[in-house]
Parts: C-alpha cells; structure tokens; sequence
DNA sequence: ATGACGTATCGATCTCTGTCAATATGTTCT
DNA sequence: AGAACATATTGACAGAGATCGATACGTCAT
C-alpha cells in the first residue's frame, strides 16, 4: 500500500460504492469544475506571475460580464478550489493546488492507494 | 522536469491560459463526472469483481429507472470513461482507468510536471 | 460626508439537463 | 416466425444553471 501524496477531499470513487450523500459531495466539486468559464478563469490565475489575480483582471480575458465572472468566482471559492482575499477595494484569488488535487484523488485514487 | 505517469487528456489547466476551444473540451468530460448517479455508476463499476458490471445489474442500486440508467451509462460511455461491450443481449461496461487520470491529470498538472 | 470605483447581489430570461413513461431496437430461444 | 427479454431512443416536463442589466454594498480619497 502506497501513501499518496495528496489525500482525497472526500470518499474517493475507486474504493467502495459511492453512498448517495458522498456522491452528492463530490459531484458539488465536480460541477463548480465542469463549465468553460471557470476553468479559463482557474488557468488565468494559475499562469500569472503570483499564482494570484485581481477580479478586475479577470472579467476581460473571460469575455463575460462583471457580475457573471463575481458569480463564477464565487462558485470556486465556495468549494474551496479558490481562496479570496479582500485587498483595500481589490479581491484577490489564488488557487488551491491541494484542493485540486483532493477532488482528483477522491476521482483516481484506486483502493491499492 | 519529471515524467508523469499518466499524460493529460486534453490541454491541462493549469501550464498556459485555457482557449475557449480546450475549455469546452474538458469542461464536457468533467461534466459527465460532475453527477451523483454517475459517479455512483462508475463506483458499483468499479467496486465488483472484474471491473466489470451489466447494466441490468445498475438499474436497481443506482435507484432510477432503466431509461434514466442507460441515459446515463450512455454519456459516460460517450466520453470515454466507460468502455461498453454488448454480450448477447446484455450490456457491460468497464471502467476505463487511464481516462479517468487523464482528466484528472488535465485538471491537476503544474507547469513542472 | 460625499463621490468614485470595485465587487456582490437581485431579478429576469433562456438554455441545458435529469427524469420517466412509452415505444423502438436488437438479441436469444423455441 | 414469433415470443420474451435487455437495452436504447423518443417526447415531455420540471428543475438547475448561465447570463446580463440594474442595483446595493464596501472601501478609499478628497
């Protein structure tokens, strides 16, 4: 039995059957990573000098609204993949590498993990 | 640079800023993830004996109706999580393990990989 | 205090998706 | 061929989610 480097956020998949509420649990991650916006916004973020940006940046590159691009932000950070940071009048975001690599565990890891 | 061992699906996320082309790309395998009937799907898959499981044998523990089961089965199968093989009438499907950590290789790769 | 500016929330709309009953398709056995 | 059974498809509907304009909320400078 290895350990693996980074542990699942939640039951992982490959282990035993998923129960109703874990599955629930997991696929709340998942849906806050499956849509094209939020993942160019998490890949904007990743690839600046700091691993941070300022929503402000973000609205342009998204090519969506101010108010849509705050809600998708707001998405990510209330599953724990984007972490907030209020900055004089300025949010800030950075992302949580650890976190994503839980979800993907909780998806990959098999039970000889 | 380390060699990793399960190359990326798709452009990963987080070594360059996402085309909305690629986005799109994942975004749709993490959304036929990102449900709690499928990821219990994949789950009862994974946990039998074989790695392999009938689809009249998914019906019941997945707690929805056939048509809902196969809609489902379908979209997984679609992206290339599942692998389908019809015998004789029945349907069995395997979890195709190397997709699986190519999104989430997709997802989780940093630059330094 | 007041004005300016960045961000979040609200309300409305439109599209997408999960769901099931009914039906069609395909396979096996007789 | 025809009956029985497993699975896929269709059509319809309800709920969820993406989107934006308008507005409210915070923060800073004057």
């Amino acid at each position: 039995m290895e350990i693996s480097l980074t542990a699942p956020c939640c039951t992982p998949i490959q282990a035993a059957p998923l129960s109703e509420t874990d599955a629930e649990e997991l696929a709340g991650m998942l849906k806050a990573l499956a849509d094209p916006v939020r993942l160019r916004l998490l890949s904007f973020i990743a690839a600046t000098e700091n691993g941070e940006a300022c929503a402000c940046d973000l609205t342009e590159p998204a090519g969506r609204s101010q108010a849509t691009v705050s809600h998708h932000l707001s998405q990510l950070t209330q599953v724990g993949i984007l972490e907030r940071e209020q900055r004089g009048k300025w949010a800030w975001f950075t992302l949580d590498r650890d976190r994503l690599a839980g979800i993907c565990a909780a998806v990959c890891a098999t039970s000889s993990d």
